[in-house]
This record gives C-alpha cells, sequence and structure tokens, in this order.
DNA sequence: GGTCTAGTTAACCGAACAGTTAAATAGGAG
DNA sequence: CTCCTATTTAACTGTTCGGTTAACTAGACC
C-alpha cells in the first residue's frame, strides 16, 4: 500500500529546493523542453538537467525525447504519494493537537494561576496506543 | 500569503528524511522526550537530537523543557504550508494532465479521419529506453 | 561531410548532511 | 556537594548536494 519509502524521501527531498518547485509550477502550466525550463534561472543548463534528473527519480516529471529536444511533463500520479502521506499526517497531527489543546488549556489554568515557572503536574498520561 | 519559501524548503527537507517521518508518525500518537523518540531507531542521542532540531527549524515540532527532560510535540500549523503547496500544485497537476490528455486524445481523432492539420512534428519514436 | 542546436555526462569544488564519540550542561535526588 | 539522568554541543568524518566549466552525444539542416 504504502509506496517504497526511498520514492517518499525522493518526492519530499526534490519538492525541498525553490527551483524544482518553480519548475514542476511552471510544468503544470503544460510540458516543455529542458531549454524552455531553464531559461527563467539564472543557472546553468548542465545543473537545471540535474534538477530534472531529480524529479525524474522522484517519479514527479518525465522525459522523452522529441527530435534533438526533450519534452518533460509532470508524472501523472507523481504527487499521489507524498500527498497521500502528507493527508494521513494532517490527520493524525490534528488528532493529536485536538488531545493535546485539553492538556495545555488545563495548563494555562495553572499558569494563570499564577503557579510561577514550570508548573507542570498533569497526570502523566504515558499513552503507549499503537495506530 | 505564502509563507517564506525557506520554510517550505525546511518542511519538505525535513519530511524527506524516513527517520524524521518517523518521529512526526511518533509525536502524532502524543508528545513524548527525546530518550523515547529515541529508543526504536538504531541511533545515538545525538543523531536523533539532529534530527529533532531539523525538524524544529521547519516548524514541524516543538521542543520545551520539563525538568531534565525535553518534550516534543507537533507543532500545530507546522504541516499546513507544506500541504498547502501540495494540494495547490495537486490542482495544477489534474489540471494539466487533462489538457494533456484532451489534446491527445483530439490529435487522435485527427490523425484517424486523415485530415491533415496536425502540426506535429512525427510521432513518437518508439524509444526502448529503460523505464 | 560539416555545423548548428539541444541536452547530457564528466570532473571538479565548496557547503551542507548524517552519523559518530567525547565532553559539557541542566536539573533532580541522595 | 556529589552523583545520576537526560539531552545538547563540539569536533571530526565520509557522503551527498548544488553549482560550475569543458567535453561529449544526438539529431536537424545545409
Amino acid at each position: 500500500m504504502d509506496p517504497s519509502p526511498q520514492l517518499l524521501d525522493r518526492a519530499f527531498f526534490a519538492l525541498a529546493d525553490p527551483t524544482r518547485r518553480a519548475i514542476i509550477e511552471r510544468l503544470a502550466e503544460g510540458p516543455a523542453t529542458v531549454g524552455e525550463l531553464a531559461r527563467p534561472f539564472d543557472m546553468s543548463l548542465p545543473a537545471i538537467s540535474k534538477h530534472l534528473t531529480v524529479l525524474e527519480r522522484a517519479r514527479l516529471i518525465r522525459r522523452e525525447r522529441e527530435a534533438q529536444r526533450r519534452l518533460c511533463s509532470l508524472e501523472p500520479e507523481g504527487l499521489r504519494p507524498a500527498l497521500h502521506w502528507m493527508e494521513r499526517a494532517e490527520a493524525f497531527w490534528t488528532e493529536s493537537l485536538d488531545r493535546l489543546t485539553g492538556y495545555l488549556s488545563q495548563e494555562q489554568e495553572e499558569l494563570s494561576h499564577g503557579t510561577g515557572r514550570n508548573a507542570r503536574k498533569k497526570p502523566k498520561g504515558r499513552r503507549k496506543g499503537k495506530v
């Protein structure tokens, strides 16, 4: 079900660079050649080519020959794995935050009651649940 | 509106590591100390501490002193910027893919109708590359 | 053939990363 | 105060990253 974690690594890694994100945004407007993609950036062609390789290995884009050019386009399902991970995480996140909120407001109450620093006497419910 | 791109860089970068993702997943079950977070990993404590620093600089988690321990918890809005970027990208993505699909089927139709209006160079050379 | 265009590969470099061990720090407990 | 626990900081190391320039490859065009 979960794709190979490496793919997730690569996808997130690929997205961690502003140039690569810009390339993706540009590609969302439609396929483009390497040269077209490179133009807006103040960077050598080989540098762009490397970025494309990173995106390609992350399965976010595809490059195919067309005459002497190479046409780059988004890989249809490319974003899915990463997006899926994030959405799942976000669900847990919110859930966790809800739990935490109860806990925080309790602490805040204690703080505003003038217990100075640390006042951390919350029942340390060490939950061990596995999901 | 868009958060500083650096934050996006850091968030995606932080998520690009399986250890860090695992830490986040674990943290989604509730706050934990550094030691607790470290236990499941076959890695030194300082290494985990560094990962936590990365997550913290990406605003994905928070660390706060509690006696001599440090309690780590998810940062409430942490995932938002990255998630938002991805969702926006995904929208364009699909849109782009739709356009592309339409274009392709249109071309195919024209081909089968034999109308010479396809200003396209030539059909794809069946390239035998690796996939 | 030669040349022009489009892009990649190779070799290199400094900076950042991911891990290590050893020492330092902060606070609780005896 | 001393010791113990929890964690960070420091210093070091090998690897990867992101960029460069120079050389190579692939195909179009004359």
